[in-house]
DNA sequence: AACCAAAGCGAAAACGTTTTCGTGTTAAAA
DNA sequence: TTTTAACACGAAAACGTTTTCGCTTTGGTT
């Protein structure tokens, strides 16, 4: 019921003026130890906190960072979230969260909303819809205004700004490989038919990873889907047509599909097929057999986000200056994938 | 680089006064046409927006939401977090959210940084901390402040407050009863060993539903573990000395291990032992097989929780009167129960 | 006695809005 | 012609801080 307390109240029932317990508060050496006690006192018995918006206003910047994320329901983005809050919040930080749910619009909005004094600077995902249709004006105009802004994983080239992310390709290089150091020839990918740039550069990594261990692609291996029930009927006719040995998914579920429908066909996992999967959430942790991933550690992409964002507003660095952090991903190898122990057997 | 342009700077390049600017701009009909189409086609030029902070300052609302949750990678508070945003989203609220990490001090930090102008009101889910302590004098300071608070899920009952929780006595009750509906006999309750009030609930709603049915409790079926590894361990211990014909855990991590260790003993799911568990995530949709859990509706949680805020902050309720809303569960019939048709067989 | 410095404090501006109230100008009514 | 009303706009206060600058009082130095 009591409202909270301010410094002209302050004044008033001590008789001083609003400047006096402003630098009493502050210990200011122009007030007299009497008066900064009186005034201490009286501001601790009153629970005085400073207004944040009234602080903002006068020091221009608000200690807030706008975070835009397509979904929160996504085990790689509450990483990076967590990741960001733990360095925001170390510096005096808050993170105000924005979903854009995948739509161009909502984006625009939520940026346009917060970008009016309500953040210091943004850290984004981009929509799915903004990379379809590569409309990236509301990012241009933020960074014209002089906002910092840091984008991850889902970036776009053309914006000059910090970026966060991990070597897709290489990280899909990696994967296969280690599937064709265990033995594995015939290895499928199973990819999303996308305008998603990170789909195409997991695919480049594999079709590399292919020719350097001299390995010809086939096309009947490579299976495109846009949805779960169309990655189960196309997984299920890879299998029914073609023999595999490897799987090789963009994501732990499509991994997780294709292996229950190995598992259906009495195929022994990993000795006749293995799998991995990119991205480690929960699915491939507890997943029967566990699925070996590629993880991309979302918890370190967010702490660095965060950090690079912080550097710029604390003018710890420069504003025209610009760099791209490429996050080191690893595999982790479960039971999906024969161990390198088998190396020599399986070949 | 070109900040944002000001209403005072508008005023100064067309020569009229901030106050004409200002009402020009919302087109009261205090000022002519002629200087209002002036105005708003300067204001649109440069891409004039209102700042929010001054705004906050001003209306002494920020239009911010605070949320507070132990912590974010966890499917049921992203679920609530998604819903509290759905709603604040229409509502011209933004959502700031903040991680306790399950500790009783960041939790307070939290609150207090939030609470000195930021946001207008809380939504929280205390840490587990904070429930064993019994220690809520930050939640009821921001209440006798006049701040409005929403508790969610682990609440505490002697704040005075809004409250959205689902009932989980009743929705373990009838978890517990399907098994019993579709002929087990020998059921038990993976739970977890705890001061977290909704554990306790769970457990009562295990008890009461074999005493209805006149089964009687035998010690040896409730298993009490506090991590992952003791829960493998006693849950070995359990099917090795026990006849166990149904599991009903309170999560859907216990649920797993549990059906992982019946599958090692081939026993058939759920033929042999069906699985029930609490709280309808990823793991459960994707397990082998497929897991009926008891669903919380997450989403709509927190869109009750931000509903109730925000009729609160825009005086579309009494300040002093409070409701605590039971979201009802529902029961998703996987593949881990006998379904209802075989009922009278297997009796 | 005259001067000066330091100590202690207050007034005011600034951050960017919105809103109330007052004032001068013009046109219509008496 | 005088009064009145409508019209168009500006000044100022308010939201809660911080900070600069200036003022008064005190005590000490010549």
């Amino acid at each position: 019921m009591k409202r909270k307390v301010t410094l002209k109240q302050i004044a008033k029932e001590l008789d001083v003026s609003v400047s006096t317990v402003s630098k009493a508060l502050r210990n200011s050496k122009e007030i007299s130890q009497d008066t900064i006690d009186k005034v201490q006192a009286f501001a601790k018995l009153y629970n005085y906190r400073p207004n944040n918006i009234a602080i903002s206003l006068k020091n221009r910047k608000s200690k807030n960072i706008g975070v835009i994320i397509p979904e929160i329901v996504h085990h790689f983005f509450t990483m990076v979230i967590s990741g960001i809050e733990n360095v925001a919040n170390e510096q005096g930080y808050n993170v105000i969260v924005c979903l854009s749910n995948e739509s161009f619009d909502k984006e625009v909005i939520n940026m346009e909303t917060l970008a009016n004094g309500s953040i210091d600077g943004f850290i984004i995902s981009v929509s799915k819809e903004t990379q379809q249709r590569r409309d990236f004006h509301h990012l241009r105009e933020v960074v014209n205004q002089g906002m910092p802004l840091v984008m991850f994983d889902r970036v776009a080239d053309e914006i000059y700004c910090d970026k966060v992310v991990i070597d897709d390709a290489q990280a899909a290089y990696n994967a296969v490989n280690h599937l064709i150091e265990t033995g594995c020839r015939r290895i499928a990918l199973i990819t999303t038919e996308d305008y998603v740039s990170v789909g195409n550069l997991r695919t480049l990594g594999y079709l590399n990873a292919l020719r350097d261990a001299g390995i010809e692609v086939n096309e009947n291996l490579v299976v495109k889907v846009n949805s779960e029930q169309e990655c189960r009927e196309k997984v299920a006719k890879l299998f029914k047509y073609q023999v595999v040995d490897g799987v090789f998914a963009v994501n732990e579920l499509y991994a997780l599909i294709a292996m229950r429908e190995a598992q259906n066909r009495d195929l022994k996992i990993p000795d006749d097929v293995s799998f991995i999967g990119f991205t480690d959430g929960l699915l491939s942790q507890y997943s029967n057999p566990t699925l070996t991933t590629v993880v991309q550690h979302g918890y370190e992409i967010g702490q660095h986000a965060g950090q690079m964002l912080i550097d710029k507003l604390e003018e710890r660095e420069a504003d025209d200056y610009f760099r791209t952090e490429v996050i080191k991903t690893s595999i982790l190898k479960r039971e999906s994938t024969k161990s390198g122990d088998n190396l020599k057997v399986s070949q």
